[in-house]
Formats: structure tokens, sequence, C-alpha cells
DNA sequence: GTGTACCGGTACTCGACCGTATCGGTACAC
DNA sequence: GTGTACCGATACGGTCGAGTACCGGTACAC
């Protein structure tokens, strides 16, 4: 659609011309982690996920040599940022924010964590994208949340907590479901906020 | 050996008279576990752990049914309390032993709830094993020091940073190697109880 | 109209592993 | 010595899923 004027009949660049649009390969993208979530990692296959699609495990191998490289696939197209853009001018209102996004999307995406648990100790390239898809993008908002805080003087720069609010913040969302039963929701998750990372940080309610 | 002048060939109690040993059968267990946390939970066979203790498949199932339940009976018997005991005299001081002794088991614990991260979704039994071996223990421990530091005055008992006490060390526990590549040690749980929990307590150090 | 290349469907190979069956050996009871 | 029952080894049946091969249908280019 481009430049196709060159030599001869497009020798270069869109070697494959893959039929499946960017939306259909959302759903399969999608269709995959749903099952990651619902089943396990070991226990999705490839069988499945053509069969809830309605396309046929060809397609799949043809678009993704294997089966690894097609969760990474979807992992990585799933990479998307949810602390990003919060701002409220003062660290403590981000902080709020931050426990009521992390509350919102806890269910499912502390699910996909906890689904892929052992898969990661086996398979490097899979831990580097579930990193990337969820973690780095929350983790960077949040250091840069931290930074301006301490940029306004609203905690000292030599504060020992703010090393840690990153760990309490994803660790208490991890950990809950083992301790209590459920997931944590943004209720639970400000009133962590409020009770812990703030008083820690110097900033009373 | 004890009482067997009863009557006929002892009809009753003993009715499985094993020649494994208890010696034996935690060298079962140790073996499994230790492959789980190596490869995770679907990866172990029973073939694997009878060639790495040398015994024979057959003796794994006559004395246990299935894979699932041989796990179950592995955590069952790894039951154990690493916080019972502590008692410093103040809160401040018990925290802080907590949090060396979890930086202690960290790696091998964590690992082991890592590696069974998808299996206790689908298995219920396996998730209240997991609970009952590594969890809940340590939780009433915790409890018990949180409720002895509020009988002493040392904490306000309605402080909302006491609910949140276990969240806190097991969620930072559990998260570290993913935010950071490594497990937690004693250090670095000690200076996150100091930064975070105690003053969150309203416990300065 | 003709060719091309991807699509979905199905059948297939291959390997892995669960759980069972079978067999000879052996410790222990009596 | 004789019986019993558990041990280790090995072989086997059955299932399941990864990845491949093939095949007819069809959209699109020219």
């Amino acid at each position: 659609m481009t430049s196709q004027a060159a030599d001869g009949p497009e020798t270069a660049v869109g070697s494959r011309r893959s039929k499946i649009t960017p939306e259909r390969e959302r759903e399969f993208f999608d269709a995959v982690l749903d099952q990651i979530r619902e089943s396990g990692y070991e226990a999705v296959t490839m069988e499945g996920v053509a069969a809830s699609t309605r396309c046929s495990k060809s397609t799949l191998y043809r678009q993704w040599r294997s089966k690894p490289q097609f969760v990474v696939a979807a992992l990585r197209a799933s990479r998307r940022t949810r602390f990003a853009g919060i701002d409220t001018g003062s660290l403590a209102g981000d902080l709020r924010q931050v426990a009521r996004a992390a509350g919102e999307w806890s269910g499912k995406d502390t699910r996909l964590l906890q689904a892929l648990g052992n898969a990661i100790l086996q398979d490097p390239d899979l831990k580097k994208a579930l990193r990337e898809a969820l973690v780095e993008p929350e983790l960077d908002a949040l250091r840069e949340m931290l930074r301006r805080g301490v940029e306004r003087g609203e905690v000292s720069a030599g504060n020992p907590a703010l090393e840690h609010v990153p760990a309490q913040i994803f660790g208490v969302l991890r950990i809950r479901p083992l301790l209590e039963g459920e997931y944590a929701d943004p209720d639970y998750m400000v009133r962590f906020v409020e009770a812990c990372v703030l008083p820690a940080l110097g900033l009373a309610p």
C-alpha cells in the first residue's frame, strides 16, 4: 500500500502476508490467556485454544512456532500500563489511586501470575515476557511517582521505606488470596495503603 | 511389640505392616519436594522420584494411591513452624526475629510455593495441605505475637496496621524474586520490617 | 480465468507419563 | 523348613498432547 514501485514483485519487506487480522490475533491471545488463568499453563493445549477460537491447530502453528512462543507473544501483546498517567499532585493521592487501580485488575492479573507460577521457573523467555507485560511498566510508573514525591519534598530522599513501596503493594496483592482466600479489591488496597504504606513514608492521613 | 496377646493373630489395629521405615519415608518426601522445587509440580513424575530414591514405582503406589495424594502426604509430613517459640519480650524484637527467621527459609519455601502455584488452583486438597504446612502455623504464631504486643500496651488494639502485618511480611517474601530477581534474605527482611512494619505500627526504631 | 497462498479440518506420528500387573527375591514369623 | 507378604524391577496398557502432513476450499492479484 505504500511504496511497492521498487524492483519486481515486492521481493522485500512484508514477506509473510497472513490473513489473520489484528483483531483475530487478539482473539487468539485473549483465548490462551483466559485458558491459562482458568487451568494453568501446562494444562492449556493448542487444541483447546484452536477449538475455542474456531480456528485450526495448523493456523496457530503457522503463526507461532510452538506453544511457549505463542504464549510469549500473547503476553507481549497484552503489555499495558495501568499506573502510568496517575498524577494527582500529591504522593498520598497518587498512592491511593494506585491502590484503587491495582485492586481493579487484581483478580485477573494475580491469577495469571499464579497460573504461570511454575512455568516461569522453567522458561526464561516466559519469565521475561511476564515481567515485561505485567510488572515492569507498573514498577516504572510507581518509581516515577515516588521520585516526584521526593522532588516536591513530601518525603525525604533518605527514607528507607521508599525502596519498599513497590514490594509492599505488589506483595500484598499477590499474597492475599493465599492468606484470606480472596483477591484484593480496591477498598482493601486503599485501606492497606493508608494503614501501612503512607505511615511508613511519614505521610499521615 | 506392645499388646498382641489379644485374640488370634492380631486381627485388628496395625493392618498394614509396611517395611518402609519412617526414615525411608522421609527420604521419599524430601525427594518429591525437592523435585517439585526444581521442576514444578506437573513436571515431577513418580518414576523420577522412584529413580532418585532407588525404590520402585510399585512401592510408591503401594503406600500412596496417586501422585496428588503422595504430594499431599509429603506436605503434611513437612509441616512445621518456624515462628512459634519466638518471644523476646517486645513486639519490635519479636518482629525482627520473625524477619530473620523468614529470611532464612525464604528460598526453599518460597520456591515451593511458586512451584505449586498453579497446581493449587486445580486441586483443593493440595491447596489445603500447602496452607496447613507452610502458612497457617506461622500465621497463628504471628497473630499470637501481635496479641501479646497489644496486651502489653505497645500497640493500640485499634491500630489499622495490625491486621496487615502478616500480609506485609508474607507478601514481600513472596514477591521479591519477581521484583528484584533474588529471594529475600534475613538482612533484607529485617530492613523491611524496620523501614515499614514497625513505623506503621507506631513503633519507631 | 488462472495461479497462488493461506485458511480450516482431520488424520497422523511420536513421546511422555500415570497407574497396573507380573515376577523373582528376601526378611521375618512360627 | 515353610508360608506370607512386602520389596525392587520391568513390562505393559491407556491416555493425552505437541507438532506435522495432507487436503479441499476460497479470497485475492493480475
